[in-house]
DNA sequence: TCTTGACTCTATAGTTACTACAGAGTTTAC
DNA sequence: GTAAACTCTGTAGTAACTATAGAGTCAAGA
């Protein structure tokens, strides 16, 4: 079959599999006599080993690593652990974070009190470091006349 | 104060602030006779903002809207509170989608079985999307002699 | 005054995992 | 024979930075 197929029958998109090619995931293929790349069903499975990898977020330089791992199978398997068991913590600690950032925004999403105007939300306020209005003569930064661009 | 310090005070890198001063999320400074950004202590609480909006994962364009509305403090607040709302749903479904991938790790983790090499270990067998092994005769891919490079 | 070191400048390239062309060649159908 | 569909290589773009290279600037010491 030819790339186009192929294409549609991975998921993958065509310049993704030649990507893939390129960084050594997949062995490049032999070529029709118009240099078109001919593959035969094998690379599909290859290509649903990448695909599950990916869904688990493991980096194509890792996935490469396992590819190699598959290629000598009496190495020993720490490796593999390893990196599941990295991979597992750093979603952790990215769940925690995203649960943090979430509720930061919840509260932030408070602020507005249905005002109508920007400077009434509150929102915006919330964000900066302090309220902290300059008493007076420290207004430089926003001139009250002028159109700034 | 030069870039340096501000650097240092403001815990942005030195490129990240020249970066932000391309990208216009804050005002390029007054220089010295040697051409060396000068900066005063307004800008600490812009980059204080923009470091508080990232934390909140906003794009770098999100926050550089924020900034304009900041500068026109009549405008109405809907904006603002839209961009809230829609950063609540991504970081919901991203916690989801990361719960999910934190579940198929830990299963994939179970597969290994304190095997010792990797034709045994489970994880990568786990990984290809049936064992189904080549009967006969399919065996050209993995070619038995020859040093590939 | 000269020199050394620390600092800064611009411009450019690299990162990740793709996506999207441009411009050329190939194959297939009619 | 020609038009459409497909494929090829190579390049550039994405987001938000980071990391150089090579040059210029500034402050302090000898
Ligand atoms: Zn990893
Ligand atoms: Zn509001
Ligand atoms: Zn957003
Ligand atoms: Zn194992």
């Amino acid at each position: 079959m030819k790339i186009g197929e192929l294409a549609k029958r991975s998921g993958c998109s065509i310049q993704t599999i030649r990507y893939y090619e390129k960084e050594g995931l997949i062995s490049a293929p032999e070529r029709t006599e118009g240099n078109f790349r001919l593959y035969n069903s094998v690379v599909l499975e290859k290509l649903s080993f990448i695909k599950n990898c990916r869904a688990l977020d493991l980096t194509l330089s890792e996935i490469k690593h396992l590819v190699s791992l598959q290629n000598s199978p009496e190495t020993p398997c720490e490796a593999v652990n390893e990196m599941i068991d990295t991979h597992l913590l750093v979603a952790e600690s990215r769940i925690e974070d995203l649960q943090k950032l979430h509720g930061d925004l919840k509260q932030l999403r408070l602020k507005c009190g249905n005002a109508r105007s920007v400077d009434q939300c509150g929102i915006l306020g919330e964000l900066l470091p302090k309220p902290e209005r300059s008493p007076s003569g420290t207004r430089n930064e926003r001139s009250p006349s002028g159109t700034r661009k």
